[in-house]
RNA sequence: GGCCACGUAGCCAAGUGGUAAGGCAAGGGUCUGCAAAACCCUCAUUCGUCGGUUCAAUUCCGACCGUGGCCUCCA
């Protein structure tokens, strides 16, 4: 069962060859650091992370790259981006960059997004970045006006092919005035000549001035990944110009083809419209993780093809939650069964244990070969529900034998866990604290079983009631009673 | 206006040329002192509308309607 990609680039699913066997080369379009990240970074995200453990998990040897602009990716009315966060805050430009870049691992982290092997700075990159943009000119690539360079498009008559747009079809001075010095409408900045006030500038052959935004993407990428690499990611929303122009600018510059699989990843909608600051209604991962597990998050995202829209509301996000704490729940009793192996009842058979085993297998087979057709998670979640309700099932029914249990629990750690990362790994209930509540609580799931011994339920019912609000829940089960925190 | 997606049950969401995964919600039942958790049963003869191709279409083609995205701000 082999791997097959959705290639933007072909409109198709294709299997995956890579560059060098067994490897896989991959980039995806980082952040702009001037601002916390939202939501739309974190279904970009946990999707591409998805995709990473995936391969990984298959045997690949996979080089990660994804960049972090700090530099040269310019707003509406032409500032950068870093200096209006540096204007905003107060501080050094460099100090925005350093605390948003923080913020964004940080929150990465938070939602288990594991991180890529290299993570290359724009501005740490200039001398990268002046030398590909030479080799441009000297291609007749690129020109050089008042101290800024252009990228030609009509030198590159390939320039639209991902995004499916023909120059002649885009009637350029729509919304932003065109200006005067390009020769082409549609020419597009790789560097820009800084007025002496601007605080980011660098020396250049052209004089002083700072990178376009394109440009960083391709030199990075060339260095890391090499001249063609496997896969480019990125959300849709930067298939025009941003990813066009990376295209342009690598092929222009190395005659070959820069990524051979595009893949890119739907918009992230709020109530049906996409999010953005002017519309208020921009939810940040911060804001989003104060009220939902970071499982919820990433069952919600995976919950949708990665390259779908997904509408986030309140309420999808619940049911997303709900499903998340169903499979948790279902992944934590296989392990308690584990330790506490339930009794067998007389089905129990090795027959019995041989067809749990199978269907086990086919679990596995389904699930990869959701995972190996273009990375659908919603269907290989499904597998996982599927495997929560048989196991209960076999618990419930007395027949699950330690095998499969093992195997079960294999399943959900490296496929529920390892891959997906929706189901959490298993509490360390090590340390003194962790230890004095377990006893704590046991101790009042005694006072309260005597309660229930004497029938007093007035008295047991606020026990429950009171660790509840603490955020206990207790399970009343045929073995006596147990519980979780949440 | 141009380009591109999408339109599947109350909601979210997979999928296939041969008659619809999964989750949430809802209803009934088992278990329980009551809950919680879990299990069992029910829940789209139907996949935006109208045509066409086909023995057969939700799946292919066309038109229309609707929603969303992009068109040099965005992951």
């Amino acid at each position: 069962m082999s791997l097959a990609i959705y290639n933007f680039l072909t409109g198709q699913k294709e299997p995956f060859k890579g560059v060098t066997e067994g490897q896989v080369s991959r980039f995806v379009c980082g952040p702009t650091v001037y601002d916390y990240s939202h939501l739309g970074h974190a279904k970009t995200y946990v999707s591409f992370d998805v995709i990473v453990r995936w391969l990984r998990y298959s045997g690949y040897n996979l080089r990660y790259v994804q960049n972090i602009t700090d530099v040269g990716h310019l707003l509406d009315d032409g500032e950068d981006r870093i200096l209006k966060g540096a204007r905003r805050e107060r501080v050094e430009p460099m100090q925005i960059v350093e605390k948003y870049m923080r913020e964004y691992f940080t929150d990465m982290d938070a939602l288990g997004v594991a991180r890529p092997d290299i993570s290359p700075r724009a501005s740490a990159h200039v001398p990268e970045q002046i030398e590909m943009i030479q080799t441009l000119i000297e291609g007749g690539h690129a020109y050089v006006v008042n101290g800024s360079v252009y990228f030609s498009v009509e030198s590159f008559s390939e320039y639209g092919k991902l995004s499916g747009r023909k120059v002649e079809d885009m009637e350029a001075g729509k919304r932003v005035a065109v200006r005067d010095e390009k020769r082409h409408p549609q020419d597009f900045a790789l560097w820009i000549n800084a007025p002496e006030a601007h605080i980011l500038q660098w020396p250049s052959p052209w004089g002083r001035g700072y990178p376009g935004w394109h440009i960083e993407c391709s030199a990075m990428a060339a260095k890391y990944l090499g001249e063609t690499f496997d896969i480019h990611g990125g959300g849709v929303d930067n298939i025009f110009p941003h990813n066009e122009c990376e295209i342009a600018q690598s092929e222009s510059a190395h005659g070959k083809p820069f990524a051979n699989y595009w893949m890119l990843g739907g918009t992230l909608l709020i109530d049906g419209v996409k999010m953005s600051k002017s519309l208020g209604n921009f939810v940040t991962i911060k804001d989003a993780l104060e009220r939902h597990r970071p499982e919820a998050l990433r069952m919600f995202i995976l919950s949708g093809l990665y390259r779908s829209p997904a509408d986030f509301s309140e309420g999808a996000l619940e049911a997303a939650s709900k499903g998340s704490d169903r499979l948790n729940t279902a992944a934590r009793r296989v392990r308690e069964a584990l330790k506490n192996p339930p009794d067998l009842g007389p089905d129990a058979t090795p027959e019995m244990t041989n067809n749990l085993i199978e269907t086990l297998d086919q679990m596995r087979m389904r699930f990869a070969s959701a995972m190996n057709d273009d990375f659908n998670a919603p269907l290989a979640l499904s597998v996982l529900f599927d495997l929560g309700t048989e196991a209960n099932r076999w618990i419930d029914k007395g027949i699950a034998s330690r095998e499969a249990l093992e195997q079960a629990d294999n399943i959900f750690r490296e496929l529920g866990g390892d891959v997906l990362g929706v189901i959490r790994a298993v509490e360390v209930a090590s340390g003194g604290s962790a230890a004095r509540e377990a006893g704590l609580v046991q101790m009042l799931i005694e006072l309260r079983a005597q309660a229930r011994a004497s029938r007093d339920f007035a008295r047991a019912d606020a026990i429950r009631n009171q660790l509840a609000a603490l955020g206990v829940t207790l399970e009343d089960g045929a073995k006596g009673t147990g519980f979780r925190v949440s």
